[in-house]
DNA sequence: CGAACTTTTGAACCCCTTCAACATCAGTGG
DNA sequence: CCACTGATGTTGAAGGGGTTCAAAAGTTCG
């Protein structure tokens, strides 16, 4: 587990992980479990310890929109108002700390962990802006490449890895990329054929051009 | 000009208002004159007095996003980090009253004006999230109903208006939806002959069924 | 193995885009 | 006042990228 503090993921900052570890309850949640529902109170903050999260999103008629990917060492919660907008469900068996915002608050006295909170909150404003242009204005293709690129600086920020492996589905990819699963798959089979990815097994790829995969995603 | 302290809207926390008329400088920008632009240092915050500002991101090959509209009371730059993610452009002929963030920082030791500048960021990424669902799961149809519907919610925040008036081009809603010029055109026209909406002149409707068009962003 | 689920592949369709023409409007100057 | 011009918006027709529906192939786990 990283705690690493990284502007292009979800990282705890290091003075509310080291809170976390020493208030957190440790919690365990099977694959599709509910962790917070949409539009309850939330009134507590997670840190993932191990597994992999997803925040989603439903439209009255099932639709479904994931609002982000969470891995060990990624906070959730802190950057929300008194209501989840999203809904959070465990990817895979997954351990969670918990801790109450308001013990959190207890200590956030000291005005560095305030600037933390909203470093947290500005953090993750960044990244669903940077979402919404792959949303709004990216074909298929160029949203699969984003996907892949922004998996890979995950796991290796200091140079994209070339190899990637992921813990979510593809109806989990496609909701999260407003694409279907078919296309997603169908995508993935492209971009190998053009021999820009290998794939090892459906959830685990290898990046064979990484640079002309990044210039997808321009 | 309100300065309303809303949710739903990009409106300034009083707090941060009062600064801002007391130390900010009024500055005039012409339609379609750049405010700031994309990966600029972001040292100066905005307050819209008249007129309305959008946010945009490019594509290296020109394709367009716009991120959001901000009109006057609303205030743009507290939320971002260091740089700026987005560019942003008068709308039309506008005026925004404008200050340092040293200089608002120097003011928010008090904590209060602290918690202020969080809220205003949380809640420019809850309007992000609910964009996000807009861009990646709903139809033309949809998209349209929910940005008229968000219009209309901001001129009357108590109970959705029947008069809507747009200060932006079709490009900018297409833009802003992830559309087409055409498909936007297109939507309002058989928005109309749906009997849901009226269009009085090009930038001013009257939403005939705002129930209908709600139930069409559910 | 066998059942349930996930992923891939195929074929037809459709929503939105693209390309093109026309309409409308504001501003300018004869 | 009207002709001219450029910007903006609307409408039409054709095309394509992604979806939908269907079925096969692969994977997981009892």
């Amino acid at each position: 587990m990283t705690l690493a503090y990284d502007t292009e993921t979800h990282a705890a900052p290091p003075a509310i992980a080291e809170v976390m570890q020493r208030l957190g309850l440790k919690m365990s949640f099977a694959k599709d479990e509910e962790i917070f529902a949409q539009d309850e109170d939330a009134d507590l903050v997670h840190l993932v310890v191990s597994g992999a999260v997803r925040t989603t999103r439903l439209l009255s008629d099932g639709r479904r929109q994931v609002g982000a990917f969470y891995y060990p060492g990624d906070l959730i919660g802190l950057e929300t108002g008194p209501i989840h907008r999203f809904s959070a469900e465990a990817i895979c068996d997954s351990v969670v700390l918990v801790v109450r915002r308001t013990a959190l608050k207890a200590f956030a006295g000291d005005g560095q962990l305030d600037r933390a909170i909203w470093e947290a909150t500005r953090r993750e404003l960044e990244r669903t802006q940077e979402h919404l242009l792959v949303l709004g204005r990216k074909t298929a293709c160029e949203k699969v490449a984003s996907f892949l690129m922004s998996l890979a600086q995950r796991e290796r920020p200091e140079a994209a890895a070339t190899r990637v492996s992921m813990p979510m589905s593809r109806q989990d990819m496609a909701d999260y990329l407003g694409l279907t699963i078919e296309t997603v798959s169908r995508t993935i089979t492209q971009l190998q054929a053009d021999g820009l990815i290998e794939v090892r097994c459906c959830r685990q790829l290898l990046l064979k051009r990484p640079r002309a995969l990044a210039e997808l995603c321009e």
